[in-house]
DNA sequence: ATAATTCCTCAAGTTAAGTTGAGGTCAAGA
DNA sequence: TCTTGACCTCAACTTAACTTGAGGAATTAT
């Protein structure tokens, strides 16, 4: 009958069965700072309880396309010696449901714009003026200038 | 006063001055399978003007987080010898929208979820019971059992 | 006709997010 | 106790999506 050494005290695999991580997976995030176990006398990584949902939050914010680097972000508003509280969750839940309604918003945007560009066919120039270039949120320094339909279409006047 | 050596025909550079992406990235995106342009007498690529609006449809899907794999996917509905026509467009549009609503609609679902999970506090078990377990479209054998708050934190009769 | 651009290929490097494997230690159960 | 399974570290490999650089050819500008 397998039980934790110390109630609250998980063993990597513990956590892994738990959060449908790999092992490896959990190493791995651990050194990008998103988890801090403390180790048994024998070196081995012990976790809390409370790391459970700390990787299912990482799994769910990578769903929702956020790198590592941002999730890492996010969890520092977790206290990291103690477990966290119900108001700690609460408070880093709704910090992060406004940066998904912001990503939800920027794409149902993106998707009217390309619904405009489907009404004019895509193939007239003037009409379908679809800029990016309002996009807050728009990669550091690329992407595209326009949607579908480029006014660079048009040669210009020399033709 | 540079101009294009056949109307319709664009150099790589023109290309990317149009689509705002780099040299490099075209050819790397022709290699994809994404471009197929042709070449000059002497071994140079030459686009056709339909290119850019290709590229721009690239550029905003994978803003929306397609890979390179999917798009290609989705640009093989388009005529590939020809110039596309605006049937092609509005064909390939929809296909898009499509994919995009369905993307949009699981972000939100997502978003419910974690909803819920707020108004719980996430720290009680088995009201908490938010599983991934229904979406479709999550990864392939990956991902969490369940959102925040898993009922493993329940340690079980034995404690 | 030259010089300056731009283009070409091909190989190697880069970042993110992990996985895989070698070689070795720790812990749990019979 | 001893063996087997779980864990440890560290280095290297993997895929996606590109970038960078070397060495050289084609175009364009003067």
């Amino acid at each position: 009958m397998k039980k934790p050494v110390r109630a609250g005290d998980l063993t990597i695999g513990d956590l892994a069965d738990r959060t449908g991580l790999s092992v490896s997976a959990i190493r791995f995030y651990e050194e990008k700072g998103l988890v801090h176990p403390t180790r048994n006398s024998g070196g081995q990584r012990r976790f809390m309880r409370a790391d459970i949902r700390r990787l299912s939050f990482v799994l769910v914010a990578q769903e929702f396309g956020f790198s590592i680097a941002e999730i890492a972000e996010q969890l520092k508003l977790l206290p990291d010696g103690r477990a966290p509280t119900k108001a700690d969750w609460t408070r880093i839940s709704r910090q992060f449901r406004s940066h998904l309604d912001r990503r939800i918003e920027r794409m149902k945007a993106l998707r009217d714009k390309l619904d405009a560009c489907i009404g004019c066919g895509c193939l007239s120039l003037k009409s379908c003026r679809l800029y990016n270039a309002g996009d807050a949120a728009a990669r550091h320094g690329r992407g595209p200038r326009y949607l579908l339909g480029d006014q660079s279409d048009y040669l210009g006047p020399e033709e």
